[in-house]
DNA sequence: GTACTGACCGATACACTGTATCGCTCGGAT
DNA sequence: ATCCGAGCGATACAGTGTATCGGTCAGTAC
């Protein structure tokens, strides 16, 4: 029985629109969703639950864990990831820009990469590109090569959301914060306990993001170009 | 008043040994032990409290939240990471050799590592070393060589240390993983969808975890000198 | 048509988290 | 002798991930 009142008083059920079936993709959308906005701390079963009109259990008929949720969204990212280009330098420059492009629009990622091992279909789709691009190198030399480029675009995307965040938590612009590196390390500079860092941050030229992430991955690939084209 | 028991009838205290006063610096090796033995998920305040038989809320008078733990702790385990080496190239090969060691005997610090900028003493004074060393390097290239050299070793380590706690959670020995990848994998690729994947898993060399590593890292040193001796 | 079964669903419960609040206690200053 | 202020910690709160398990309901066997 609905409730102790007749039909003739029970209101309809409110028109909520069918919450269209169930499915890990929308599941995954809703969290992620849900990770964009609030980053991750602003995923819980409950809150991807409540986004979808649906009980928290319910997840579990499509999830075996949160962990599984979170590998999902990244898999999902790795969706969007196509690297393009000509030759095996064109093709990692592009995977590592499209990485990073990534990490902007879903600054959750950077909490993620490197995390677990990538093995979900859309990473593998990528892996396979690369590999593709990668035919003109030796066999030998192919696996060294994408996981060094790999481990550079997690590290360097890392730091420069971390970075990111710091900037935000204090409040200030860009340029102020690259001037003066904050409040704190100035003063802490200015005890003369690092002298060889203050000089650095006082005397050289001060990069911006995407000259820093670019310089860095020049390192590697020119590195790489040497080794492989011997 | 201590109880209603008049003094006669009431036992001493326990005589526990004093638990010499609190510091940050015995907390942070508390929460250390602990992060070592089960992970980051092994620490919780609570759990840190009781090993110093202390309660809870007695940490906050020393910090201020769980994130500032994990800053200290982080920056304990750069204390132990010196740099050491002549030129350029050694020391930063050295910083790069020293940081995945303290990563592999604490492994919890991959998950950290890159997460929040280090500006504790001690990362700081790793970094003033290796800024010092590199004295003959062109001031302006500097930073990009730290960052790029940083950001390669955050992102291998995460990976390496991602890969073996995935092979530990399958109980397989090394050999066997990097043989048959998983099973997983090996159905995965099975399927054709991956072929140039494929192909580089059965026909190419599989390297080791160290010289993996070391590969990704010469890679870098290589495109560094390359560009800052020119 | 009826009985049974097996799959799903979700309410509830559990153990645990980080941290705000706020009385209490106690050492030291007046 | 009195007050004060700082520190301590019991308690409480709002939240977490997930195990359990009784109830519901569709489909099947007779």
């Amino acid at each position: 029985m609905v409730s102790g009142m007749l039909v003739w008083e029970r209101p309809e059920p409110p028109n909520r629109p069918v919450p269209a079936p169930l499915s890990r993709e929308r599941i995954v959308r809703a969290a992620i969703q849900l990770a964009d906005a609030d980053g991750l701390d602003g995923v819980s079963l409950r809150k991807v639950a409540t986004a979808l009109d649906v009980r928290p259990m319910r997840l579990y008929g499509y999830i075996a864990s949160k962990e599984e949720l979170l590998d999902l969204m990244v898999d999902a990212v790795h969706g969007e990831v196509r690297p393009v280009g000509d030759g095996w330098r064109e093709v990692l420059q592009s995977l590592a820009e499209a990485t990073r492009h990534a990490a902007h629009e879903h600054e959750w990622l950077a909490d993620l990469l490197g995390g677990r091992p990538q093995l979900g279909p859309h990473a593998l789709a990528s892996g396979e590109a690369v590999v593709a691009a990668l035919g003109d190198v030796d066999v030998d030399a192919v696996m060294p090569v994408v996981a060094a480029v790999n481990a550079y675009v997690i590290g360097a995307v890392r730091r420069e959301v971390a970075e990111r965040r710091a900037e935000r938590a204090t409040g200030m612009d860009e340029k102020r914060w690259q001037a003066s590196l904050g409040p704190y390390l100035e003063r802490t500079l200015a005890t003369g306990r690092f002298p060889a860092l203050a000089t650095v941050v006082r005397d050289a030229a001060h990069l911006d993001a995407d000259d820093t992430f670019r310089i860095g991955l020049d390192f590697l690939l020119d590195g790489i170009e040497a080794r492989i084209s011997r």
